[in-house]
DNA sequence: ATTTAAAACGCAACATTGTTGCAATTATTT
DNA sequence: AAATAATTGCAACAATGTTGCGTTTTAAAT
């Protein structure tokens, strides 16, 4: 059973097709690039589609500051309900690519008189491939 | 001595109104706020001096994933030579907005194979006023 | 296998967000 | 006060994202 139809959506041409572009990369990647990596495509459909995932907990979107918008894949604990990452984002300056990486234990935080619930965390330096 | 001329930028009509916006809120705002609270405008110009701001460190960008890009005020370390801030981004899922909370220390993170220079937290949960 | 109903697609048209070039204006320097 | 350099405002455009609607595809039901 495929990962759309586990999602409850239908698995369609297309969206195989865009899951396929984001299975080929361990980083993020941009709505550009998904649409250099498709062939004949439609726009309309493909920003439909990647509401959806994100909807679906099948992608999530990496923001870096001063940075086009990324997205990539989510772990298999998200879904409809609510997106549930245990990963930061980490941005290499040396080949600038964003990965998502999972940690053991996403830092904890304190704030006087804040509740904190969840964190996200977007890190930069030099990754494990440049380094 | 105002923070533009500080900043070794001309402190104009318009900079020094788009400006006060900024320190009129104690959270970061969108481009859409502060041209509801500016009067007679140019878009364009706005952007350019948002741009401006950002390269000088008056402000940074807050991205939080599916909503409206908003900015902020940075602290006087911030310069052209680079963005050093010791805060986090605080969304409050009650009253919607978000905060730069300065922090004594920014949680440190280990990444096998990777060298983490900098990091960047964005956090949820309540705030102060609305916990 | 065929029918049927719901979901997804593709097109047109539009809304929003951000940029570039250039002439006119404003702020600083001499 | 004049000269110089930075900033502004306009027009035009580029990029990004959305809505409505008729057609096609998918999955389920006969």
């Amino acid at each position: 059973m495929d990962l759309l139809t586990q999602k409850n959506i239908r698995a369609t041409t297309f969206r195989k097709e865009v899951l396929a572009v984001f299975l080929e990369h361990d980083y993020a990647i941009s709505i550009n690039t998904i649409e250099k990596s498709i062939g004949k495509h439609d726009r309309i459909t493909l920003y439909r589609t990647i509401k959806t995932f994100i909807e679906k907990g099948i992608l999530h979107e990496v923001l870096i500051p001063n940075e086009e918008k990324k997205l990539a894949m989510c772990q298999s604990e998200c879904s409809s309900d609510g997106h549930q990452h245990d990963h930061i984002h980490f941005k290499c300056e040396a080949c600038e690519e964003v990965y998502c990486k999972e940690v053991d234990r996403v830092p904890q935080l304190q704030l006087e008189g804040f509740k904190v619930k969840s964190i996200e965390i977007n890190a930069s330096g030099i990754c494990e491939k440049c380094g």
